[in-house]
RNA sequence: GGGAGUGUAGCUCAAUGGAAUAGAGUAUCGAUCUUCUAAAUCGAAUGUUGUAGGUUCGAGUCCUACCACUCCUGCCA
């Protein structure tokens, strides 16, 4: 019966984006989704085919009391059928054949229709995710090429807090479609192209001209200064601004000497750059501003020959539906000033249009500030004008808010400066280097140096990543470094925690995980147990989730709800000193507990620790 | 002026397609270590979901107006 629905006619409503239609379809088939199926079977026969293929409204119970899933299809069929949602429950039960999954469902007083799934079918599921190492996730069947486009940080310049979270953001997204079997290109949009350089150029000839032609010469510091000062005097200088705005030309035309020093400076900021992402542990492949220059003159003989060009007091704009400036006119989107050069609008026309062409990008996911909406918003609807996003592609730009201090401003130094990125991953593995060693000493226990950095790196970096991941991208969140490591709630360290409880068990039991016996039959007896197993189960409905929405703080709950629902478990059912089977059952309990937090962490870029 | 976002417990945040009594954590108070790491668990208390209307059998969620804060608004990215 579940394959009906597979083979039959889809329901519109899954039609909503080609992605969701992925999404749905093509997966294992989770305990809800064959819930879905089976009601919408129901549906065709007690009232009609035309009523299998609406949605049938089986979401994930409200309350626990309520039981497993709910379905709650009949409130909308009230007016249609003229009848009351609890006599249209009534009559669906009769049609609902869920015996081999569930309890005999229930109708409840308003006509929710409620599910109770059987722990004999939990045991099963459960069994059968032992032989599987992606823990019930399948690849999608049809993968996209997908395009994140994240970081994005300014060569000459250091990665600041602001590159922080595009950063962390961008590759865990990455991550997940990458596991989802997606073939992602993860792009580094750098600012290394325009006036900035020129400055620079400028500056370094007279002030420190061996920075020009001899790798390392500066560090990057001090290159940072350098561009501090030159902007000050380009802002104030009208003869270094034109001496700046020549070298730019000198460079755009491609000066040898020019080019080369422009390499030099790029190359030192990336080496930089590359330190961070080690780090991190994220992988980038850069294609920066520069690579579109050469496009850019294109684009807008492109756009000309579309009619969307209109010059305006010098400079060709696009003029945009629904953005109007202070007088209510048509605000443009500017593709070239009006002194010949190009601006950033023209650089991401370009991108887009490379990406889809060349790159054959399916779908193409901006990570950048919110800030940048009303570009991004402008820059789609031009590229959409200009034929350069067929209509299967989609182009979304997922924002996130700015990083505040615990004042709720923009976070700085003390003496007002931006947080250097390099700084605040220090400042965060100090701390919990700190925090360990106060730990080591209360319980009184010998760790050798290198136990004791390695731990500090781990949580000090997975909590600033954990901390940021956790939150609702879209809203401020506010950088405090204390509840970030703190040890309980939802943070890092607590669920790294619960990742080394499940291996103490193993390594005092000695036993190792992975030799279990893979037909060994698992037992859910205790509340906790059950309430686990259902947990570890939902894994594949909330990576499909993030992998559509994009919102990683969905996963990071998961998790977080996971951790505690093993800690209770912990509590109450002990492990080692069971008696066969019901020991081999729980053992496999924390077995693919422990993968389930390890998987899922990897997908937020946070690696686990086995002794902490 | 226009546009975008945010507004939920003292604090930090959730809330899946509108669905039964809006949930966690934290802080506070209390309980549990002869037991696999107590970094844990259990319990108590905490709300006019910014305001006012509207749609609906049902609204934190959708619509309208307003308030507060943030960001963007023709040659920076």
């Amino acid at each position: 019966m579940v394959w009906d629905f597979f083979l039959g006619n889809l329901p519109p409503c899954y039609y909503d984006g080609r992605l969701r239609f992925y999404l749905i379809f093509i997966d294992m088939i989770s305990i809800q989704t064959q819930l879905r199926a089976i009601v919408s079977t129901a549906l065709g026969k007690a009232f009609g085919a035309e009523y299998s293929e609406i949605d049938p409204m089986v979401v994930p119970a409200g309350r626990p009391e309520f039981g497993d899933y709910q379905c709650n299809v009949t409130f909308s069929l009230a007016k249609p059928l003229k009848n009351s949602p609890r006599n249209l429950s009534q009559q669906l039960l009769d049609h609902l054949d869920v015996s081999d999954i569930c309890e005999p469902p229930e109708v409840a007083k308003p006509g929710f229709i409620n599910f109770k799934i059987k722990p004999s079918y939990l045991e099963t599921q459960i069994g059968a995710l032992q032989s599987d190492s992606r823990l019930g996730v399948e690849k999608v069947k049809d993968p996209l090429k997908a395009i994140v486009d994240f970081s994005s940080p300014n060569i000459a310049k250091e990665m600041h807090v602001g590159h922080l979270r595009s950063t962390i953001i961008g590759d865990s997204i990455a991550r997940i479609l990458e596991f989802r079997g997606h073939d992602v290109l993860r792009l580094n949009h750098v600012g290394d192209w325009g006036t900035q350089f020129g400055m620079l150029i400028a500056y370094l000839r007279e002030a420190y001209p061996d920075a020009l032609t001899k790798a390392d010469a500066l560090d990057l510091g001090d290159l940072v200064a350098f561009y501090k000062k030159a902007k000050k005097r380009f802002d104030e200088d009208a003869d270094f601004k034109e001496t700046a705005r020549k070298e730019v030309v000198k460079l755009q035309a491609g000066d040898p000497e020019s080019l080369k020093a422009w390499q030099l400076l790029c190359d030192q900021s990336r080496r930089e750059f590359q330190q961070i992402y080690n780090r991190l542990d994220i992988n980038l492949t850069e294609r920066g501003e520069s690579f579109y220059n050469p496009k850019l003159p294109d684009v807008v003989a492109d756009l000309e020959a579309k009619g969307l060009v209109v010059e305006d007091a010098g400079a060709k704009c696009v003029f945009l539906d629904g953005f109007t400036n202070k007088e209510g006119d048509p605000l443009p989107l500017i593709v070239q000033k009006s002194d010949g050069g190009y601006n950033y609008a023209t650089t991401d026309l370009a991108a887009i249009r490379y990406r889809v062409k060349e790159d054959g990008g399916d779908r193409i996911i901006y990570v950048t500030d919110a800030g940048q909406a009303n570009h991004f918003a402008q820059v789609f609807q031009v590229a959409q004008k200009a034929d350069y996003l067929p209509e299967n592609v989609e182009v979304t730009h997922v924002p996130f808010g700015l990083v505040l201090g615990k004042d709720g401003k923009r976070l700085k130094t003390r003496s007002g400066e931006t947080v250097r990125l390099k700084d605040l991953l220090d400042e965060a593995v100090k701390r919990a280097y700190q925090d360990l060693e106060t730990r080591l000493v209360a319980e009184d226990r010998q760790e050798t140096e290198e136990f004791k950095t390695d731990v500090a790196k781990t949580i000090g970096l997975s909590s600033v990543k954990y901390a940021d991941l956790s939150q609702n991208r879209t809203s401020n969140y506010i950088f405090d470094y204390d509840k970030m490591l703190e040890l309980k709630g939802n943070t890092a360290p607590y669920l790294l925690y619960a990742y080394a409880r499940v291996q103490s068990i193993s390594r005092k039991g000695e036993i190792d995980y992975e030799k279990l016996d893979a037909d060994a039959k698992v037992l859910l007896k205790e509340d906790q147990e059950l309430v686990l197993a259902k947990h570890i189960l939902q894994l594949s409905e909330i990576i499909k989730e993030v992998e559509s929405e994009l919102l990683p703080n969905r996963l990071c709950q998961y998790l977080f709800e996971l951790s505690q629902k093993f800690n209770q478990f912990f509590e109450n059912c002990p492990v080692l000193k069971s008696d066969e089977p019901l020991r081999t059952s729980r053992l496999i309990l924390c077995h693919l507990t422990a993968q389930t937090l390890k998987l899922g962490l990897s997908l937020l870029g946070i690696e686990v620790l086995e002794r902490m």
